[in-house]
DNA sequence: TCTATTAATTGACATTTGTTAAGCGACCGC
DNA sequence: GCGGTCGCTTAACAAATGTCAATTAATAGA
């Protein structure tokens, strides 16, 4: 590894994932050696589309956007945080990527050559076996995303990102969104002016917001609003 | 294989997919063994979503309709023509189908026991690499759709769609839309209403319609519209 | 602390999309 | 050939979403 030296911890949350938690030790080593890890201020574009894909990036810490545009618009598609990576698909197929991505705070990105992954894949099958598990779940994610696109309406989609926000803040009846919100809104696929729109319709149903932190005041009556499906909200 | 046999050209056809193509021969031949190839008329449903992922299924004649719903409500993912498949990502994780899928036609399909499909993967290293490359580019497909969805309206989705079916067809100036406008308008994201309006929007730029079958009388225009993205419309 | 800048909200309005209902036309079975 | 069914289209209306402008709130710097 060049370029700063990584913190035991990080490794260690790097090997732990499961893409490379089953790859033998030397192999890893290899790859990992092989990386960058560099640190950048907010607002930095780490990839962009339409650019052949150099480098599988890992958020190590801070957060990354993925963002997409076309005639003129944008919007976002998901957002990484760590310890995630993208965009695994473009660095395997060697193709163009797909999807921007910037920085949105101070992070700590890991680059792994396109090379050196492909490599990987070769010299290692539990990292190929990783890799199928990995993209096969990127996939079903994007499907999820794409029916909550199409099924729901704003208000909806809002209320069940809430709903398992929540839950992953440790459901203590309050979230605390992590990003500006017109980056939620274009995560959710609406405008800023959309977004202030879902939060008051809402509040019928107990959602109260001061800034970036919600609170839930009747939690039944926004389930019943939400009506969340596991095979949309859920993670596999 | 049980249930009936296969033609010499429906075999050679599925040996010919990118996914199998490079499959040592005798591995090929026990997961098609394993497999069953079955005739179904229209509007049989081959699987629900929330159910075991239990065969993966490959379309040889027909269509099938990927198509999932949540809330009362119901969309169209995607269409699936010979010779394609479904769906490797729930097969592969063990998981639930996130999609249902019905015929759309008569149609002979070909059902690989997932459990087959996943004893191939360890057997031979190929059909692990074509694995991965036939998920990844099921992954950046659905990007595009993603894509597709949040940053065009529905005109310029049926623009861009008439645009790469004319291409896919021969490039003859006229389209033949394969299946019934109001599967079309759930593909593309809109009620059959709004699939009307949308034609009838683009009559401004030389689309013409007579039932099925689509004409383009000024190129030009229709793509200036349009303005379709290799990052969105082209296939990989 | 004050100020400049940027984000968020709100309201008015336009556009897009969905809904409901009616009518038209093609296709199918009798 | 006829009647019925079903898909498609059109129209009127409603709801959702986007756009623009103005205001308020939050934030970062000086």
């Amino acid at each position: 590894m060049t370029e700063a030296s990584m913190r035991i911890e990080d490794a260690a949350a790097i090997r732990e994932l499961p893409l490379f938690r089953n790859v033998e030790q030397g192999v890893f080593a290899r790859l990992i050696d092989a990386g960058f890890l560099q640190r950048f201020p907010p607002g930095v574009v780490l990839i962009q589309e339409s650019d052949r894909a150099d480098f599988l990036h890992v958020v190590v810490e801070g957060t990354a956007e993925l963002f997409a545009g076309t005639g003129g618009r944008e919007t976002t598609i998901e957002l990484v945080r760590p310890v995630g990576l993208f965009i695994l698909a473009a660095v395997l197929r060697d193709q163009v990527y797909l999807q921007s991505a910037r920085t949105l705070e101070r992070s700590l990105i890991l680059m792994l050559p396109a090379e050196s992954v492909r490599a990987t894949l070769e010299a290692d099958p539990a990292f190929m076996r990783a890799v199928v598990m990995e993209l096969a779940g990127d996939y079903r994610r994007t499907i999820r995303d794409l029916k909550n696109l199409k099924l729901r309406n704003g208000a909806e989609r809002l209320a069940n990102w809430l709903i398992r926000a929540e839950l992953e803040q440790g459901a203590t009846g309050a979230v605390e969104i992590p990003v500006e919100k017109r980056t939620l809104a274009a995560r959710l696929g609406m405008t800023p002016e959309n977004l202030s729109r879902a939060f008051a319709t809402l509040t019928e149903y107990g959602v109260r917001t001061k800034g970036a932190r919600v609170e839930f005041t009747d939690r039944l009556a926004l389930l019943a609003y939400a009506k969340p499906d596991p095979l949309v909200d859920l993670p596999d």
